[in-house]
DNA sequence: CTTGACACTGAACATATGTTCTGATATCAT
DNA sequence: ATGATATCAGAACATATGTTCAGTGTCAAG
């Protein structure tokens, strides 16, 4: 009978990426048009039939017989935004963490200046915040990348970067980095103080716990908040 | 000799105000008529030789000849801050991933249906661009919740998060969920394709590879771009 | 008072721009 | 093939909208 709309056509996209890269160039929005002359579309109506469509399916608003009354809603990225107050949210819910240093077996792990007020930017990793546990400080948050084999335990690899938060004091059931004094390396655990013992236990719930008779011997470093693995070709 | 022209004005202040109302609101600047509805200025004219100087003083930038060609630079607070502009530069920086499932041993894993992008945002985690790969085209990743401890020997825990993109046929190297015919199960593993036989290598470096003499027997089911660790207590 | 810079009015003008209409062409299901 | 629908072209139209200009009023300095 009919041919079926299928979702977007590769007009449909292109229309939407020139808006958001005309949006971003010149804060304001395109007019018909000038969608006309970026996208080799060569009609007027036909650009007005195509925002028509993605009126329909949501991905923009128009204001009737607005000029440049575009009201871009949803990237193709599927992200939605509605103008400036979305955008200001968004650019909250995005922090960004420092990345102070590598986590090697057998050297104590960096932990940045107890004022580190102000970090390099590029040498930063970007976070949503809705990743991160409610309303974890921002400032109190650095990142360390792991060498080598040593965390495999803690179900952590080479390559892996894992996000701290400060703390001078573990809470039970939280995962920290510990530095082993006898041992003289940095382990990723699990952290129990049980009758005035330590228990340390792996991630990997296969393996079994290390005990410590004195927590003297031990030194919290930080608690890990987040791990994250880049998977890379191997 | 003159009159000198203090900073701000009310009626400056009052436009800016209403600019940034407006664009909040609607998606896009106001005409000049408009403005002057808002604000109780009685001449276009008027507003015009206000928005000029809005200009000057840097608080806005204007298209010549444009309708509604107002891009809002600064906002009241003195921050130079969201305009339009970088609520698309932020989209551009955080993207949205749908959830689309869990992955469970024994039991096939959910892929989204091959009909586009559409997501819902409230399902779905953000990602800060930089996190991923180069220019993985967003509209091609999905994201699925490990349960169980079936995906150990590929070092990932229950619960995590893992970031996929959908391909037909996997590379040389490259990290993939695979359903095993004869085992009835997921999972994830290096991928190598020698001598017409398939060999899945574990991440964890101490395990040994699979070997499978039929890759017919094998279903690629997508490649692995990143995993997310959200550290609890436990 | 005069002068000149600023604040403002109202209207006319030119054009930038959304809308609509007629018709052609293409693609698909039956 | 045939009808139905989607896609497309080009032009005409109405108007939304920025621009300009000739004046008027105001206030401070000389």
């Amino acid at each position: 009978m009919s041919r079926k709309r299928v979702g977007l056509s590769p007009r449909h996209q292109k229309i939407l990426r020139f808006l958001e890269e005309f949006i971003s160039e010149k804060g304001y929005p395109p007019s018909i048009r000038e969608i006309c002359d970026h996208t080799q579309i060569s009609s007027t109506s036909l650009v007005n039939y195509y925002l028509n469509q993605l009126e329909e399916m949501g991905f923009i608003e128009r204001g009737s017989n607005v000029s440049r009354g575009i009201n871009l809603l949803k990237s193709l990225t599927g992200n939605f935004s509605h103008s400036l107050k979305d955008a200001a949210n968004s650019l909250n819910d995005l922090i960004s963490i420092p990345l102070v240093g590598n986590i090697v077996a057998g050297e104590p792990m960096p932990v940045p200046n107890s004022d580190f007020s102000y970090y390099d930017p590029d040498s930063g990793i970007e976070i949503a915040r809705t990743l991160l546990p409610k309303l974890d400080a921002a400032d109190q948050l650095y990142a360390l990348r792991v060498h080598g084999d040593s965390m495999i335990d803690a179900m952590v690899n080479d390559g892996d970067i894992v996000v701290m938060k400060k703390v001078n004091q573990a809470r039970n059931g939280e995962m920290v980095a510990i530095w082993l004094n006898d041992k003289e390396e940095t382990t990723l655990k699990y952290f129990y103080l049980e009758h005035g013992k330590v228990r340390l236990q792996p991630a990997n719930p296969t393996m079994k716990p290390i005990i410590i008779d004195n927590p003297k011997t031990v030194e919290v470093q930080g608690k890990v908040v987040l791990v994250i693995r880049q998977v890379s070709q191997k």
